[in-house]
DNA sequence: TTGTAGGCGTTATCAG
DNA sequence: CTGATAACGCCTACAA
């Protein structure tokens, strides 16, 4: 279905109505809000007089089809974050996105697909129609079509994230995950802990097989087996840190420490031991990703890798103002640091 | 600042290749795109063949330029969701709305003024430029620039909340938030509980006011006296809930019962209690609003009322497009239904 | 320094 | 049923 006709609202004032009041071409209107340097002092003064006097503003559409501009950029959000904008960290990423944009006079269009094919005509519609100036895209999956279609129109984006594929053509910001997965593992090995938990989130996306790699790295340089039946995968925000703790601790040699994908996961894993009347750090010892906000708020308060979620969006956006405007077609490639935050759902085992 | 020039990227295919394409006239292919009845079988087949065949799609401003209408919403937060879009609040609410729209072909334009300004700037821009159809506002606070400004121009928006004022010229939709508030209250007194802490969030927003007109009203009918220094209020959303348990629980005669403004103040008042040594809920009862994902997942799992944040984005989106395109001009006040949601933060006063 | 004219890509009106 | 043609509101040569 598509939205119907609007009445027009009280016709604006246009920059004929300006130049009428200021007894001076349209043309001269133009120019003294382009601020063009050939202009009288006295005109100048005349028609910005007018300007405010009769409230005038230029009209966006009008301008982006001349100038073939927007002003806007497009954010795309995994279908996932949709049914579960939920994750916090979406929001972050958006204010990390805001934070660099908001002065620049730039606006912000987002996505609102629920299935895959949704976003991808979505992504179509915003560049082959001149709806934005270029894309952050928030996910990437392997087999994804947006970013070839993307590359294909040589149209401006960078991802928050790793590509699978093609490095070398797309811009992208993102953690150094495997390091990432790695210190955290290797913090737990340090700790004394053998039998590690491994709890991955979607087990396609980039993030969890960086996470991973990590992990069995880190596992191996210490000489631990890594073993099959400690790594799980649950997508479900909600409920998959619970079940996957039940799937853990039901193993008959049960590990003592777990990864948790990213705090929402540490959550459902904490609830759930809690409820097996076990003890958090004492008997089991979390870990996970992200540092959101109410991990520090917990019982016990969450010991997280903290990855800058702000700074993600930041600098995504940094990029692609760059890519947009500044005539710079260079490839980026950001990684943000990250650091651990020691708090207390983790110990040493006896 | 504002952003510079864009290089053209490849020029697009417009409505005249396809004209030519087809062997028609440039009006002709307008006519199928808007699928105009009276058009001849044979010549809709070519036009059609011709647009799949440039992969052609109409320019979004040009469009828009002509028809006077963007297919796009605006959603303005307040500056302290920019800060705090952490709270799931927004997030949520935007799936609401996302929801409704997806398949209506709507896009969705988000404002990213950081202060009062510049927001007030934004809406200015997104009405007058004509870049949206109409409005969802996510807040209201008293003397606001915006709804007058709105109002004024006869601008299609509706509000998430409670209008300080000319209820029946803005359309909104809410929770019945003093009925809430006094059904929180009086579960409390039911379990027995005569001194109860009341956490507002920012004072001069319409939720704290109903809910805290809720609680006194529950006070007075069980004839429990109502004591000021019970009443704390907090805007931070992290460290808010802590602040505001120290004042509560170091009165001399401290609270058995917390209302907490919503579910993030809970946790950081939850954290602060077992810091405290104290225990939730045989030492202390918490409650609080909204229902979060993660309230269910904490330790204790928190007791709070679901307010359907998700509906009040939906019923928004619903009334809005309503507003914009039906033709009905209607105000429209709709109030979504809320629950308690017992969990385990409350017991009993001995 | 300023005005005129033409065009950006569509849609709507009016003939035919 | 279809084709010209004139808007929509703005910008940018080109002239003056």
């Amino acid at each position: 279905m598509r939205a119907g006709r609007k009445e027009g609202p009280p016709v604006a004032v246009t920059i004929k109505d300006v130049a009428k009041r200021a007894n001076v071409a349209a043309s001269t209107v133009s120019r003294v809000i382009a601020n063009s340097s050939k202009i009288s002092p006295g005109t100048a003064r005349r028609v910005r007089e007018a300007i405010t006097e009769l409230d005038y503003n230029p009209n966006y559409h009008a301008r982006s089809l001349v100038k073939n501009t927007t002003n806007t950029i497009g954010i795309v959000m995994p279908r996932s974050a949709q049914s579960t904008f939920q994750n916090p960290f979406f929001p972050e990423v958006i204010r990390g996105i805001t934070s660099e944009i908001h002065d620049k006079d730039i606006g912000m269009y987002l996505s609102t697909g629920q299935t895959e094919d949704e976003i991808y005509n979505e992504v179509v519609k915003m560049v082959v129609e001149s709806r934005v100036d270029g894309i952050i895209l928030l996910y990437s999956q392997e087999n994804d079509r947006i970013m070839p279609f993307l590359l294909e129109k040589n149209f401006p984006f960078v991802l928050i994230g790793r590509p699978s594929a093609q490095l070398d053509q797309i811009s992208y910001v993102n953690n150094d995950n495997v390091k990432a997965g790695g210190m955290l593992t290797e913090y737990l090995l340090l700790l004394n802990h053998k039998k590690i938990g491994f709890i991955g989130g979607n087990e396609n996306s980039m993030v969890t097989k960086d996470h991973l790699e990590g992990y069995s790295n880190a596992l191996a340089k210490r000489a631990v087996p890594f073993r099959e039946e400690y790594v799980v995968y649950r997508e479900e925000i909600k409920e998959g840190g619970q079940e996957a703790a039940i799937e853990l601790m039901s193993l008959s040699s049960p590990p003592t420490a777990i990864i948790a994908a990213d705090d929402m996961m540490a959550f459902g894993v904490l609830r759930m031991i809690q409820d097996m009347n076990k003890k958090v750090p004492d008997d089991v010892s979390i870990v996970s990703f992200n540092n959101f906000m109410l991990s520090e708020l917990s019982t016990p308060p969450l010991t997280t890798v903290d990855i800058h979620i702000f700074d993600l969006g930041a600098r995504a956006a940094e990029s692609l103002v760059d890519l947009m405007y500044s005539g710079n077609k260079d490839i980026q490639h950001t990684i943000v640091p990250h650091h651990l935050v020691k708090r207390e759902s983790c110990t040493v085992w006896n």
